[in-house]
RNA sequence: GGGGAUGUAGCUCAGGGGUAGAGCAACUGCCUUUUAAGCAGUGGGUCGGAGGUUCGAUUCCUCCCAUCCUCACCA
């Protein structure tokens, strides 16, 4: 917000009439750049001898950025300007470039964006420089920056000296957060390098990307709250979708056979270091394949992404070694509670299961305590979460937690039927969950095709709905219609992007590796 | 929603019942190979907001707001 009483921005206001008066347009409209930063430094070497020298001077370029850094000396000028590779040093000469354009010069400041053409060389001091024989304002600054410097020690440690470090401000004034802050950028060309290895390794395998509704009449594919919006014109309630799940089944059914999409989600929940309200997560389906099938294709999409920004397997993630190697760990959520616990929950009541879970201080969820399948599910996050640091996928969760996957193939068609009737019972189905530093960065289903199994579980839904439990998936017939139609067998697969993402960066919150995550407005 | 921490100049921070201080940035002057440039000087703050206690509050108290951490919720 620019405040004309501040001193420095009025400052800034009378300097850029004074630039007026000198006939300078400090807001042109093109430069024609010829070179970057990095490509001046990567590729500079030293001349030979004197005649290399005087000849160096003939080869001009012209380069752009924005100014970081300035040391006056009188009638000389050094300063850093920073274009979208790296920051370089110039050299500015009153005698060289003339009388106004050094007076223009002397009123510039850092922020201000400038192009000038000069010839590379290396100063004293040993830095590859710019020496300038032109400069153009480009565009002029009215907002100043925080300073921040740079100091390389005799060791060649880098020192950054009064970072801009507010992390609300950092968040809510990303701009100048890329401008300023080192590491920053890397970040986030990290986060597009992960994604397009992320597509690359689905259209490998013949994927092809689609786009749904974000907006929907009835939202599904997940349990979660939604932002419920009002379309005007047809006086309707519609959701910001919470997950695409839904139409790319449909997309499936009508012919497609492979298909993905990286869509927001938008869930309408807590904020916290692993929550956004809006969150990205690519889906894939795959026709004729199951859960083995997706668990195969996670585990190399994820490993390719990580050699796509780091060259191999192994990260560090705030101290803790990861290996990202393919093949991961596979286990069944049962095994994995008998390996934390030594409990074997199929041999046990329910009843059991929850008195085990008092007995042993077990964080235990009484909403869930209905079904056996829960409290198994709950049994398992509450003891086996924590253990889940190098990748591994977590198999084989009770029906009770998801409506949309296949029931084991183990089990024959009037076994089902048997099942369903009893509830010491526990049905499983074909989920996995893959884990990597305790989070989950994914869900995936051999998906359930079978319609009149599908409404079933839908009714069992709005039960527990209408019996108080907050997140049940809603009805939706058109989905049933559509499976009803036929969905050929298929395998599903979600995967949070954001934390993939942050796991390779390096990031500790979710805000980091979102360019402009939620905040609260301000006030004023 | 509970607990803890923080909020002072453009940025990073110190201070502390008597209306504020440093470094960088800004401004003036000197300086034609500097680089956290240097030297000399100058200006800049309703100390997050509202109340209260007090002769007096930026400092103590209460409430509010924002951010961070943490727990809960969100599988």
């Amino acid at each position: 917000m620019v405040n004309e009483q501040n001193e420095l921005i009025k400052r800034r206001f009378e300097e850029l009439e004074e630039i007026k008066k000198l006939g300078v347009n400090p807001y042109p409209h093109r430069y024609d750049v010829t070179h970057k930063a990095a490509d001046l430094i990567k590729n500079f070497t030293d001349p030979k001898d004197e005649a290399e020298t005087e000849a160096r001077k003939s080869v001009i370029v012209a380069i752009a950025g924005r100014i970081s850094a300035i040391r006056r000396m009188g009638k000389a000028t050094f300063c850093h300007i920073k274009d979208d590779t790296d920051r370089i040093q110039l050299y500015i000469k009153k005698d060289e470039v003339g009388e106004t354009p050094y007076a223009i010069l002397k009123m510039l400041d850092i922020g201000d964006i400038i192009g000038v053409k000069g010839f590379v060389f290396r100063t004293k001091t040993g830095e590859i420089s710019v020496h300038c024989v032109s400069f153009e304002l480009l565009t002029k600054s009215m907002f100043p920056l925080p300073v921040v410097k740079e100091e390389i020690t005799e060791t060649g440690e880098k020192i950054v000296h009064d970072a801009f470090a507010d992390v609300e401000l950092r968040y809510r004034q990303r701009y100048i957060d890329l401008i300023v802050n080192e590491g920053v950028k890397e970040t986030f060309l990290n986060r597009t390098k992960i994604i397009k290895s992320i597509r690359s390794t689905l259209e490998k395998y013949g994927f092809l990307e689609v786009e749904t509704p974000t907006l929907q009449s009835i939202y599904g594919g997940a349990n979660a709250r939604p932002f419920v919006t009002h379309h005007n014109a047809l006086d309707i309630p519609l959701y910001l979708r919470i997950s695409n799940e839904l139409f790319l089944k449909r997309l499936i059914v009508g012919g497609f056979s492979r298909v993905f999409e990286f869509v927001k989600d938008f869930r309408n929940e807590g904020i916290d270091r692993t929550h956004n309200p809006e969150f990205t997560q690519v889906e894939w389906y795959q026709a004729y394949g199951d859960y083995n099938d997706s668990m195969k294709l996670f585990e190399e999409a994820v490993e390719q992404a990580c050699i796509a920004v780091h060259g191999g397997t192994k990260i560090n993630y705030q101290g803790t070694e990861l290996d990202l190697k393919a093949p991961w760990k596979r286990i069944r959520m049962i095994d994995a509670i008998k390996e934390k616990t030594g409990l074997d929950v199929l041999s046990m009541k329910k009843d059991e299961i929850i008195l085990y879970m008092k007995q042993n201080g077990i964080e235990f969820d009484t909403k869930l305590s209905h079904s056996k399948g829960l409290v198994i599910a709950n049994l398992f996050e509450e003891t086996c979460e924590e253990d889940l640091i190098q990748p591994a996928f977590v198999l084989d969760h009770p029906i009770d937690t998801t409506p949309l996957c296949k029931p084991l193939r183990e089990y024959s068609l009037s076994q089902l039927e048997e099942m369903r009737k009893d509830p010491e019972q526990v049905i499983f189905v074909e989920r996995f969950e893959p884990y990597i530093n305790k989070w989950e960065v994914g869900n995936a289903y051999t998906e359930l095709n079978d319609p009149i199994l599908q409404r079933r579980l839908f009714e069992d839904q709005v039960e527990r709905g209408r019996g108080g439990e907050e997140e049940t998936h809603p009805m939706d017939d058109d989905f049933i219609r559509a499976i009803e139609v036929g969905m050929p067998p298929t395998t599903g697969v979600g995967m949070g992007v954001d934390r993939i993402v942050m796991l390779l960066t390096n990031s500790v919150n979710i805000r980091d590796v979102l360019l402009f995550p939620l905040m609260k407005p301000q006030e004023k």
